[in-house]
DNA sequence: AGCACGCCGACT
DNA sequence: GTCGGCGTGCTC
């Protein structure tokens, strides 16, 4: 089956009647519009045409300057702002959507909006699908292709000419004679001059392409309106009306006229006779997806129970944290939470860190609740986006499953928000602004929809962990044990020191390979973690100990091949800079490179090398780029078709394969010697994560950790699952260090193509902020980024640390104006990584 | 953010 | 003189 559905169109009073307010009656001549401008005071005052009655909350398009923008109204106002003359208003040109924007919602974007310093429109953009405040655009188009001389190059043969000559060039090259001047502008120098030179010769004109809104499909829908049979009918009426009453009283008018074999003038005769009537639905395009078997409830373990009664007894907000192992079934207990939900007409948010990477999460959901979820996430094409988008807004009583920046789905009855894998780092959006974190703002939504928030992991975050202990309305869950009374698989540390000490000198200890060796090709299954990806993380010569450095960025190049062995590359994984592997050390002109640091790729040599008769594959974001490819490579995995999985990170991220007996983590050490203060948190998160991934079938699992640092006490801590030694090590160091989830960070980062000039203003940050910040506002830096270049981009960065009940305002935009031209200042508001 | 207007150097 | 460079300021 697939979903694409047809709604009843709607008209705006009844979206209205979904919980949105607001009033027609006082049609006021003046309104405010929230313009989509990144500018100090966005807000301008546009005429309100009588028939356009453009009310709160409408999305709109507007005359700005000599554009078409998108906005928003955000009030009406009886008279004008003091200075502006009626001559100087301008009227609104069009209204783009009705009718939408609860108060509540409203309120959370302007939360945002402050929280994070960045600004309404900014914030409105997230929560919209593209379209809606799209801005107009000036093209330029050739006026008439064959009214050009063939010899137009004579004519515009000037040296001052060279833009009009670039722009006819790039024009006559294109397929449709038609681009965009923000397009043209990047390839051509003063395009202004160019237009005019060749608007004058009347080759081109110039025009405004006016911001189209998304509009969904619409097709006829005709429905039965009497029950009787109605007397003197023509054979074809009444052959329409019996085709009708078959497919109970409704069909599609394209349907309908082509099952009667008739025109559809037969039916608008029906209906002019008040028999049927014809309206016009809504069709909306859905991601077709594959086909699920539906399930049922399964039996819960005690724990389960326990945590499934206390959430379906709350009432209004209400934040818990459901602390479930891996394998311990969170989301059966999240499947039985929200059932009754639907029951009751109310809607559910379901938040999950990549959805792409969990199609097992998503295929859960819809096994169980059918064509009531959808997905929202940002890989839907802007068609697919905007469906949704309409569908969520109009549907009662469904669940969205969707990434972070589906916190802001319109969804109008929302009885719950579900955020799952809570701690992880893919919540929070770091760049560009507004810096969010899916779990502050789900947070604050709950707050202001009043409906309970329950956040899942294996491995809570901090600053979750706390709240759920100490805070108002929290509430702490635990699931201690897998279901079926499963095993949490041993830990087996391998001393990769004693491994070299003993002559191993393959990346796999001992005993990985000794149980590498006894895996059973097609009945058991393992996983191998390598925390990078591509061959070897740098390569350096043996002569002179040179390493081979990416040109654009302070990093060493890792070395790539293809699998054919055809090309042979260093590539940096920041930029994606890349180039062939060199014969010779650039420096010294030595032949003997060495490669150092196991990827993915080298891993996956030694398995051939090592155990030929097994099966891999590999998943990092190398194999994984075309769309589609992470559920086909997991899917092939689950199927058996390899025996080993051989990936980065992605695959910690709920991957749930019966099979897995056996999961290697080749490295710990790379993720134990970050520079971050939470390096030791997002240690402990992965490598349990991962470990969590053997035994989840019937047969016991087995982890085998290696590591050159055995007592670390992160690698204790996972060793003996033992959450609770973890947090009760890392929270005194937070707190002793005014860390979160004790205290809070912000941070500043100034970009910049000159490194001394992005120093420099960095120094002259520091110096203001020194002078105005409250006391117990603590400066650190300014410093520079742990990779200073990237993309020859130089970055610097002041971090500000303050306790976390203390509230001070930055003013953003004189701290801009302190920064040199060319020098970019960005806030991140409680940053996960600083460097 | 665009985009116009407006004021100075190197060409016809 | 004119064109072409880009600084400055405005947008309801």
């Amino acid at each position: 089956m697939d979903f694409a559905g047809v709604t009843k169109v709607t008209a705006p009073t009844e979206i209205a009647e979904l919980g949105f307010t607001y009033d027609s009656t006082t049609g006021t001549p003046w309104v405010d519009v929230l313009v989509d401008i990144p500018l100090e005071e966005k807000i301008f005052t546009y005429s309100a045409p009588p028939e356009l009655a453009p009310m709160e909350g409408d999305i709109v398009s507007v005359p700005f300057n000599s554009q078409v923008l998108g906005g928003i109204v955000i009030g009406r106002r009886e008279r004008l702002p003091a200075g502006l003359e009626p001559s100087q208003i301008r009227p609104i040109l069009d209204v783009v959507f009705r009718g939408f924007f609860p108060s509540r919602f409203w309120l959370l974007l302007h939360w945002v909006a402050e929280y994070y310093y960045s600004d309404l429109a900014t914030v409105a953009r997230l929560a919209f699908p593209p379209g809606l405040l799209a801005k107009s655009q000036r093209r330029l188009r050739l006026v008439n292709r064959e009214q050009i001389p063939q010899d137009w190059r004579l004519f515009l043969s000037q040296p001052a000419q060279r833009p009009a000559r670039e722009i006819l060039e790039l024009l006559l090259a294109s397929k449709t004679g038609d681009l965009s001047y923000r397009h043209l502008g990047q390839k051509v120098k003063n395009i202004p001059k160019g237009a005019q030179d060749l608007l004058k010769r009347g080759w081109i004109e110039s025009y405004l392409d006016f911001p189209s809104a998304p509009k969904p499909k619409t097709q006829k829908l005709v429905s039965l309106l009497t029950e009787t049979q109605p007397d003197g009918l023509s054979k074809k009426q009444e052959e329409l009306l019996a085709i009708l009453r078959k497919h109970n009283g409704e069909l599609p008018l394209g349907r309908l006229i082509q099952e009667a074999n008739c025109s559809s003038s037969v039916a608008e005769t029906l209906a002019k006779r008040g028999y049927v009537s014809i309206t016009s639905a809504e069709q909306l395009r859905f991601l077709s997806q594959p086909e699920i078997q539906a399930d049922a409830p399964r039996t819960l373990t005690p724990h389960q129970q326990t945590a499934l009664d206390q959430l379906l007894n709350q009432r209004g907000y209400q934040i818990s944290l459901l602390h479930g192992v891996t394998g311990s079934g969170k989301t059966e207990v999240y499947l039985q939470v929200i059932a009754p939900l639907l029951k009751q007409g109310k809607s559910v948010l379901v938040l999950a860190p990549e959805i792409g990477l969990t199609p097992q999460l998503m295929d859960r959901f819809r096994a169980r609740f059918g064509n009531r979820v959808s997905v929202y996430h940002s890989a839907l094409n802007s068609g697919e986006r905007y469906d949704t988008w309409r569908a969520m807004l109009l549907n009662q009583a469904q669940v969205v499953v969707g990434t972070r920046s589906a916190v802001f789905a319109p969804l109008p009855n929302l009885g719950l928000i579900i955020l799952d894998e809570e701690h992880d780092g893919s919540f929070k959006q770091s760049q560009p602004a507004p810096t969010y974190h899916a779990r502050t703002v789900a947070q604050r939504r709950a707050q202001l929809e009043n409906c309970p928030l329950i956040l899942g992991s294996a491995t809570p975050s901090l600053e979750a962990w706390l709240q759920s202990q100490s805070a108002d309305r929290s509430h702490y869950l635990s699931l201690p044990q897998r279901v079926e009374n499963r095993p949490l698989p041993p830990i087996e540390v391998a001393d990769l020191r004693q491994e070299l000490r003993a002559g191993n000198r393959s990346i796999f200890s001992r005993a990985l390979q000794e149980a590498l060796e006894n895996l059973v090709p097609g009945q058991e299954q393992a996983i191998l973690f390598v925390n990078r990806r591509g061959h070897s993380t740098f390569v350096s010569c043996r002569s002179c100990g040179a390493v081979l450095e990416c040109p654009h960025c302070d990093v060493s190049l890792s070395y790539h091949y293809s699998q054919s062995g055809a090309y042979q590359l260093l590539r940096c994984h920041y930029c994606n800079f890349s180039q062939a592997q060199p014969q010779r050390c650039p420096e010294c002109q030595s032949p003997y490179l060495k490669f150092f640091g196991a990827g993915t790729q080298k891993v996956t040599e030694a398995l051939t090398e090592q155990f030929p008769h097994l099966r891999w594959l590999r998943f990092d974001s190398d194999t994984t780029q075309k769309k589609g490819e992470h559920r086909r490579l997991l899917d092939a995995f689950k199927r058996g078709e390899a025996d080993i999985l051989v990936g980065t990170q992605m695959i910690a991220k709920g991957l749930d394969v019966a099979q897995v007996t056996l999961v290697g983590i080749v490295a710990a050490d790379s993720l134990l010697n970050f520079a971050d203060y939470s390096a030791g948190e997002r240690a402990f998160q992965t490598l349990t994560q991962v470990a969590g991934r053997a035994g989840r079938g019937a047969e016991p699992g087995r982890v085998i950790l290696q590591t050159y640092t055995p007592h670390h006490p992160v690698i204790q801590a996972v060793k003996t699952h033992d959450y609770g030694a973890f947090i009760q090590r890392e929270l005194p160091e937070r707190r002793g260090l005014g860390y979160p989830p004790y205290g809070r960070l912000l941070v500043l980062r100034l970009t910049g193509r000159r490194g001394e000039q992005v120093a420099e203003s960095a120094a002259k940050l520091a110096e203001t902020l020194t002078a105005t910040l409250p006391p117990r506002v603590e400066l650190l830096g300014p410093a520079p980024a742990s990779i200073l270049r990237v993309a020859d981009w130089f970055r610097w960065h002041l971090l500000l640390k303050y306790p976390a009940d203390l509230t001070f305002n930055l003013d953003l935009s004189s701290l801009r104006a302190l920064c040199a031209e060319g020098v970019y200042l960005s806030v991140d508001v409680d940053p996960l990584h600083i460097g």
